[in-house]
DNA sequence: TCTGTCAAGATCGTTCAACGATTTTATGAT
DNA sequence: ATCATAAAATCGTTGAACGATCTTGACAGA
């Protein structure tokens, strides 16, 4: 670890790099994450990773049981309930009340068109990433850090729940147009009408997310 | 550690007295932690005290430097600007859809009772626990688990703010009577009166704190 | 065969010691 | 007084160690 590149300290580099392969499905929710294996795994000590494990689990995506190690969450409808209640009021507040010539209505556009893109080649993980920035940006227009950071939060959470759907395409297609709609109403500076949209899908993501997740409990249990 | 009453882990138990000191003006906000003393004042090894500072870093509480150590966070007028935002948002929001008989209230109840009687003892910090006790049952009428989290937090870096802050008495003496009011409000069932009442505690509030925060900047620099 | 007890075995929780890397300070020369 | 350099103090990270706790599997008795 001497002459190594070190570009960024080791510690929040380990916790996003387990935070990638949570929200990549790596792991099953509910197992157990073993110190030993996974310091084997990304090459670090037992005590970084424990500090990274501290992050991840203030964080909701992993749970810590007292003596028995850290296991992967597991999402279950409340979660998800909460998750878009959330949602709702952030992301719509936050719309509501944008300046159409907000600095991130520019980094709206570019997940936009960076999603409708994607979606054209059938990359869908790429295009679950374009929206989730979109809706991140969305939180930017707040202007508000405390706000954004809470929210990057709530949408590893959501992500986390995605990877146990197993249909990204199902999961995002549908969205991208609407999103797009939603950024057009801003744009043309009806921000009411754009978080009218946005209350729209949010409710219908919702259903979405949990009738899938429904049937995923029915089916594996 | 063998022997000794361990009825929590380690971890969690010595956060939460970091952040204890932390807002009880224990350090100087921008004043450097340095482990080595932290770690014989505590009583426990550098390991599990960076643990800790992973999460009062999470919690914006500290602020880590790389290669230099963590610092008491500086609280900025902006942080409070924010973090004002913040509470009308959530707060303000929760009061209005509250239920009256919600089981939040009781505990609303016993804050107020609490601050009322020790502001007649003059006990000013515990009024100003009290008083905070009332607006995290207040965010609790929102019945989400994101919700309560994420206003702990806000409401921890809120008193290290306050920690700056020299006359506790001036700082919550006043607004005792105004949580009662609120409750009363909530309590005979006009949730839109006591949000109503809420947002002008707030806003006072806010303005009080940062014009003290102001004179303090103008007589410390 | 089933079940309850008990002894490994595997991990976790915590501490300690060590070492390179970086920052801060003390020192000394110009 | 200023600047370069050496020394001291930490930080970042690792590795090992040890008691405590959980899990597993064997074994004896019903």
């Amino acid at each position: 670890m001497t002459s190594r590149e070190m570009t960024t300290a080791l510690v929040p580099r380990l916790a996003d790099e387990i935070r990638d392969k949570l929200i990549a499905g790596e792991f099953q929710p509910g197992q157990r994450l073993s110190e030993p294996a996974l310091c084997a795994e990304l090459q670090v000590s037992r005590n970084s990773l424990r500090e990274a494990f501290r992050l991840l689990t203030k964080d909701g995506l992993l749970r810590h049981e007292p003596n028995r190690g850290v296991f992967v969450a597991t999402p279950d409808m409340a979660s998800i309930i909460d998750i878009y209640r959330m949602r709702r009021i952030i992301e719509c507040r936050a719309l509501e009340q944008a300046h159409p010539k907000h600095p991130a209505v520019a980094r709206m556009r570019r997940a936009v068109d960076t999603a409708l893109e994607r979606s054209a080649s059938g990359d869908w993980r790429s295009v679950g990433s374009a929206n989730m920035a979109f809706h991140a940006a969305i939180v930017d227009l707040a202007d508000s850090t405390r706000l954004s950071a809470f929210y990057t939060q709530i949408a590893a959470e959501l992500r986390l729940c995605f990877g146990l759907l197993d249909d990204p395409e199902f999961l995002h297609a549908p969205y991208v147009d609407q999103n797009a709609a939603i950024l057009a109403e801003l744009e043309a500076g009806r921000p009411a009408a754009a978080a009218a949209a946005l209350e729209a899908y949010l409710a219908r993501s919702e259903r979405t997310v949990l009738a899938a997740f429904t049937r995923i409990r029915e089916n594996g249990a």
